[in-house]
DNA sequence: ATTTGATACCTAGGAATGATAGGTATATAG
DNA sequence: CTATATACCTATCATTCCTAGGTATCAAAT
C-alpha cells in the first residue's frame, strides 16, 4: 500500500528527498552526501540508495536526467512537485514521531 | 545478527524497554500504554508487542512472571540488567540519530 | 603499459521489522 | 445470556534495509 509509514523506518527516503530539495544530485553523490551530512550517523550504501531512487522515480516523486559531466555518465535527480509534497509529509511525520518518542524517553509513560 | 540496528526502526522495542524501566507491566497493558504515552503517534498492536516481548525475553533482556491478578492471568515483565543496558544503548542511538536527521532536515547537507 | 583505486551505475538474496488478521479463553456488564 | 473488554497467542505478508556481489570508465601510480 505504501501509504503506511507507521514508525518511519524510511529515513533514507526522507534524507534523499531533503537533499534534493536544495539541488539536483546523482546517486553516487547522494550516498556520500547522506553520510557526510549526518556525520556517518546514517550511512545507507549504494545497495539501498539506488533501488530507492528507482522506486521514487517510478512513483513520480523524482525525475531522472542522465547527463555527461566530467567525462562521466551520471543520472541527476530532481524533486517533482509530488516529491516536494511527500517531503513535507514525511518531515511532518518525523517531527511528530520524534516529539512523542523523545517525550516518553524523558518523562516515561 | 541482531547487532545491526542502523536506522532504528525498533521504536516499539525502545518504548517497551523504557516503560518497563519505571514499573513492571504486562503485555496488554504495554500495548495500551505505548499508545497512550505517545498520544497515538506510535501504536503497535498486540501482533507486534507479544512477539517482541517473547524475543526480548529469549534474549535475556526481560524477565517474565506469570501471575494472577484481579481474576486474570497476566504475564508481568521486568527489565533485567542486560535490558537496562540495552535501553541505554538504544536511547543513545536514538539521540544521535534524531540529532543528525533533524539537523539535516533543518539545514540541509 | 598496466594495475590499482576512485567514480558511477546496477541487482540478487536474505534478514529483520512490523502490519494484518485472525484465534482462544475468561470475566464483567448489560 | 450475550456482548464487550480483558489477556494471551500465532501465522502470513509486505516493506525496508543489509550484504555482497557485478560492470564499466577514468585517473594515478607502478
Amino acid at each position: 500500500m505504501a501509504a503506511n509509514r507507521p514508525f518511519l523506518s524510511g529515513i533514507p527516503e526522507l534524507l534523499v528527498l531533503r537533499l534534493l530539495q536544495d539541488q539536483e544530485m546523482y546517486g553516487y553523490e547522494i550516498v556520500a552526501g547522506i553520510a557526510a551530512a549526518t556525520g556517518q550517523a546514517v550511512s545507507p550504501k549504494e545497495g539501498v540508495i539506488y533501488p530507492l531512487l528507482h522506486s521514487l522515480e517510478k512513483d513520480g516523486l523524482l525525475r531522472a536526467q542522465p547527463r555527461q559531466a566530467e567525462g562521466r555518465t551520471r543520472i541527476y535527480y530532481t524533486l517533482t512537485s509530488r516529491g516536494v509534497r511527500r517531503l513535507f509529509e514525511l518531515t511532518d511525520h518525523w517531527t511528530r514521531l520524534h516529539g512523542a518518542v523523545s517525550r516518553v524517553l524523558r518523562d516515561g509513560a
